[in-house]
DNA sequence: CGGCTTTGACCTGCGC
DNA sequence: GCGCAGGTCAAAGCCG
């Protein structure tokens, strides 16, 4: 299967692909993501080391247990977080279930900070299209350490603890604000009490009559950590290309939001712009989105996938959405293979 | 010119 | 009822 993806990246996402391959696309510095280095492991990799058996005990140096390890009843599927203490970078470990034989790591996902070693580390056999990771869990995975409160107005609120980017992505006063698709508008800031930092109110721009709200604030207990709090749910698909990029450009171009400082990266690859490619990865988004939208009303990556609650990561987010979309290929190249199964970003063996 | 941020004012829920 | 704290509004100004 991993083989069939690259092949369908190769044959028929053709530029895209080629782009991906590049290594333009995620806007990383050729240095830090040379193409070379863009091959998906021809042999499954062991990570973390096989030594470690038991994702219960603690995962050792150069890792640091976040959060205890989360099990899919449905899929086998245990997974965890871990944080590489040393750099600051965020590690997700998916692995299967330890079956006498310290289990097999499937999948490890750098969620942000430091330099992107690969885009997506499928450590799957061929032709395993099993154990998709089911919505229940992933939707338990985005809570972190922290869990779901509800608001005294009685609004369900959806809380997420991320590490915060790092200092060069903040603005001049200290804030700094997490990169995602969704088009945000800022409407307000209060400070709180017993908290050194204030807390930034947020409203989604991407639709008019859309009354999703996101809080962000840095964690009174750990300032490197940003608790964001969504309240409502997004009433549309993802935003249109043209609305992203609006509130994308001013945001990002203008306050310098990137953990890899995009005003010093080339701005053409061996293939294309950065820019160029983040542009052909939202159309394809929006385009699945939009047609996924008109079958269930639900749109093809949901609120519990959605960048917001997984990834501050601009790069590593196009990362998951491109796997996303040869994922979206696949499925609807082989329905017998996928039935009605939600799309899942680590569902990547159908 | 549209869409954004900023920021003081205003509104609302809650505890006392 | 009152005061506090959090949440929202809206005018002004900025930016591409």
């Amino acid at each position: 299967m991993r083989d069939y993806i690259w092949q369908r990246m190769e044959n028929d996402q053709g530029e895209l692909a080629d782009v991906v391959r590049a290594g333009g696309w995620v806007g990383a510095s050729s240095t830090a993501f040379p193409a070379s280095d863009w091959q998906l492991p021809s042999e499954p990799v062991v990570f973390p080391p096989a030594s470690i058996k038991d994702s219960s005990s603690d995962l050792g140096d150069p890792f640091t247990k976040l959060c205890d390890p989360l099990i899919d009843e449905l899929s086998g599927i245990e997974f965890f977080k871990t944080r590489e203490t040393m750099a600051g970078q965020v590690k997700m470990v998916i692995k299967e279930r330890d079956c006498g034989d310290g289990g097999r790591f499937i999948s490890q996902k750098s969620l942000m900070g430091g330099e992107i070693k690969k885009p997506f580390d499928i450590i799957s056999p061929e032709g395993d299209k099993s154990s998709p990771l089911s919505p229940v869990m992933a939707g338990e995975m985005m809570k972190n350490e922290q869990t779901s409160s509800v608001s005294r107005k009685n609004e369900a609120k959806k809380v997420v603890c991320i590490p915060a980017p790092a200092a060069a992505c903040g603005r001049p006063g200290g804030e700094v604000v997490p990169c995602d698709l969704w088009a945000w508008r800022k409407y307000g800031q209060k400070p709180i009490k017993g908290s050194p930092h204030p807390r930034v109110y947020y409203r989604c721009s991407s639709s008019k009559g859309c009354s999703a709200r996101k809080q962000v604030e840095r964690s009174r207990t750990d300032p490197d950590m940003l608790v964001i709090t969504y309240t409502y749910e997004h009433n549309h698909p993802w935003p249109t290309q043209r609305n992203a990029l609006a509130g994308f450009t001013r945001s990002q171009t203008s306050k310098n939001c990137s953990t890899r400082n995009l005003k010093e990266e080339p701005k053409e690859t061996t293939r294309c712009s950065a820019a160029s490619v983040k542009q052909e990865v939202k159309e394809v988004v929006d385009k699945a989105n939009d047609q996924a939208f008109q079958r269930s009303r639900e749109p093809l990556i949901s609120e519990q996938y959605h960048p917001d609650n997984f990834f501050t990561d601009m790069s590593v987010l196009e990362a998951d959405t491109v796997n996303l979309i040869f994922s979206k290929e696949l499925t609807e190249t082989k329905p017998e293979e996928n039935g009605d199964k939600a799309l899942d970003p680590f569902n990547m063996f159908y």
